[in-house]
DNA sequence: TCTAAAGTAT
């Protein structure tokens, strides 16, 4: 089609700025903004002087290219030509100085706007909802804007409602149902028109409020749904600890919608599998990716190792790491980091995180924590510490609760409890829950009783309403039969109304699911399971040697 | 002509 438009473009003799407009919009319909730009460059060289409708669509390409340079030129040339003061091309220039990251700058041509529609404080609420905070100027912040926005009279649409979405969060904005409510009074989106813009942002903000079963009531509704929509409701199912709900929903928009996941849909399931340790759910989604020939994306590569790794199988999990993940950025390695970790091969841990700084990837967050806990649960205490010594002073990173928590827990599982007390103590941040919680598993591990009873006041203390902490005080005391205060925390714990839900386990043999809770022996093959882990039990603390044809 | 959506690594 373009190049039909393209033939007839070039077929007439003197063109006028609204048949360039017209070319150059059907370029960036078709994502083809080098061609865009292309255009309007030898427009300029033909001296067509460009209009309002020109200078709005190369603003909006600027930001699609994040080409700040040149979308600053265009801002001038608005300026001079004398469209700066027409809303929409004011609009399109505050859009890309926020897709290029200058945010402040998109503020300053809002300020100095005669005129603004609703459009206007759209820009700068998505722009600002994108960086993350609230604070389109200084002292103000989003939600102040948004009240403005009222005040002058404008009423919001369905674009502010899905750009303030994201910022309700748990602790951020309650503000998700008034947002809902809104849109349902004023016959936004859902069932009037089944906005799938607004339909996804409602569901991603229910499912991050852990209401998961809001975001499918919004599901429900919607008439109809397209990748976004179903994809964000597959990752509410996996934050929210349903696994199996994700799967069946990722079957289903093939078989209702025919829609195929792609490989956003497909990166989101994969840690169900995870959840769920089906290693034969998550190769089907492997194959499934070669298939559609993404099996070397490098976000889905990363997704896979991760799986692959929690599903017991380091073997694959490495294939991909090596063979499929062409590209590798710090996430395929701190993957591959925490992979070796979490299988006990602290060295291989260590030797990947050297191989990654050679490759002169920087380490992050994600990257220590992964090392640090490899390096724990090996007993590579030393390395482990100079590991962490070395980022602080190289890499002027910045210790963070997660960070000393594996510190802790380094030094405690090596028996240093002094040393990790003393670190706590030291630390720059407050200690959190985290912090006093690896100190108690080190101290009841070593027995410890005065770090150990230091530790349980502290997370008594940050954290009144967690049972799990009076579950295991409770446990500590009945182990040294001391039913007095075992009574008394139980007490404690009924009084103010807690109730722990009992962990439990489980694993899929040839398509049946077993599950069994704490001391469970309603398992029909009870008897065997607990001898066979007598025997491995015995094979761990070196009574039998050892002899792996008994595991296998 | 401008403004909005889903994801992975402790």
């Amino acid at each position: 089609m373009l190049t039909m438009s393209r033939f007839v473009f070039e077929s007439i003799e003197t063109k006028n700025v609204y048949l360039w407009n017209s070319l150059i919009n059907g370029y960036v319909k078709n994502h083809d903004f080098d061609e865009a730009l292309v255009l309007f460059h030898e427009m300029g060289r033909r001296s067509v002087v460009p209009d309002d409708y020109t200078l709005a669509t190369i603003s909006k390409v600027c930001g699609e290219v994040q080409d700040l340079g040149f979308g600053k030129l265009v801002h001038g040339k608005s300026i001079r030509i004398g469209f700066v003061s027409d809303i929409v091309v004011g609009n399109s220039v505050m859009a890309m100085y926020s897709r290029c990251g200058m945010f402040v700058d998109a503020m300053k041509v809002f300020d100095e706007m005669p005129h603004r529609n609703v459009g206007s404080f759209n820009v700068i609420i998505s722009g600002c909802a994108a960086l993350g905070d609230c604070n389109p100027t200084s002292g103000d912040d989003l939600w102040k804007f948004f009240v403005r926005m009222l005040s002058e009279g404008f009423k919001p649409d369905a674009f502010t409602i899905a750009s303030l979405l994201p910022m309700c969060c748990a602790g951020k904005w309650d503000y998700g149902r008034e947002l809902h409510c809104y849109l349902v009074k004023n016959g936004l989106g859902l069932k009037m028109g089944s906005d799938v813009h607004v339909g996804s942002s409602l569901i991603d903000m229910y499912s991050r409020n852990n209401k998961v079963f809001l975001s499918r009531r919004v599901f429900d509704q919607m008439e109809s749904r397209n990748i976004y929509v179903w994809t964000a409701l597959v990752n509410g199912y996996v934050q929210n600890g349903a696994p199996e709900y994700a799967l069946i929903l990722l079957r289903d928009m093939q078989m209702f919608d025919g829609i195929r996941p792609n490989k956003v849909s497909l990166v989101s399931v994969l840690p169900a599998c995870s959840t769920l340790a089906g290693l034969i759910g998550g190769k089907q989604i492997h194959a499934f990716s070669i298939k559609m020939e993404l099996s070397n994306d490098i976000s889905l590569c990363n997704a896979l190792i991760d799986m692959y790794a929690k599903c017991g199988s380091l073997d694959y999990a490495r294939l991909v790491f090596e063979n499929d993940s062409r590209i590798k950025d710090a996430i395929s390695w701190s993957s591959m980091i925490s992979a070796y970790g979490l299988h006990g091969r602290g060295e291989e841990a260590v030797i990947m995180y050297y191989k990654m700084l050679d490759q002169g990837i920087k380490p992050d967050i994600i990257t220590v924590v992964g090392i640090l806990s490899a390096c724990s649960k090996s007993g590579l205490v030393d390395e482990g510490i100079g590991i962490y010594n070395s980022l602080m002073a190289k890499y002027e990173m910045k210790p963070t609760i997660e960070i000393c928590a594996c510190v802790v827990d380094l030094l405690g599982r090596s028996g240093k409890l002094d040393q990790a007390l003393e670190f706590i103590n030291e630390m720059p941040l407050d200690p959190g829950p985290s912090v006093w919680g690896s100190l108690l598993s080190a101290s009841i591990t070593h027995g410890n009783s005065m770090t150990r009873d230091l530790a349980y006041r502290r997370l008594l203390e940050l954290e009144p309403e967690n049972p799990s902490n009076y579950i295991s005080l409770s446990n500590t005391y009945a182990s040294y039969t001391r039913w007095d205060v075992v009574a008394e925390v139980r007490t404690e714990m009924k009084e103010r109304g807690l109730r722990k839900v009992p962990g439990c386990s489980w694993i899929t043999i040839s398509g049946k699911t077993h599950s069994f809770l704490v001391a469970d022996k309603a398992h029909p093959s009870s008897s065997l399971i607990y001898e066979m882990l007598e025997d491995l039990v015995s094979i761990m603390i070196g009574e039998v040697s050892a002899d792996i044809d008994v595991l296998t």
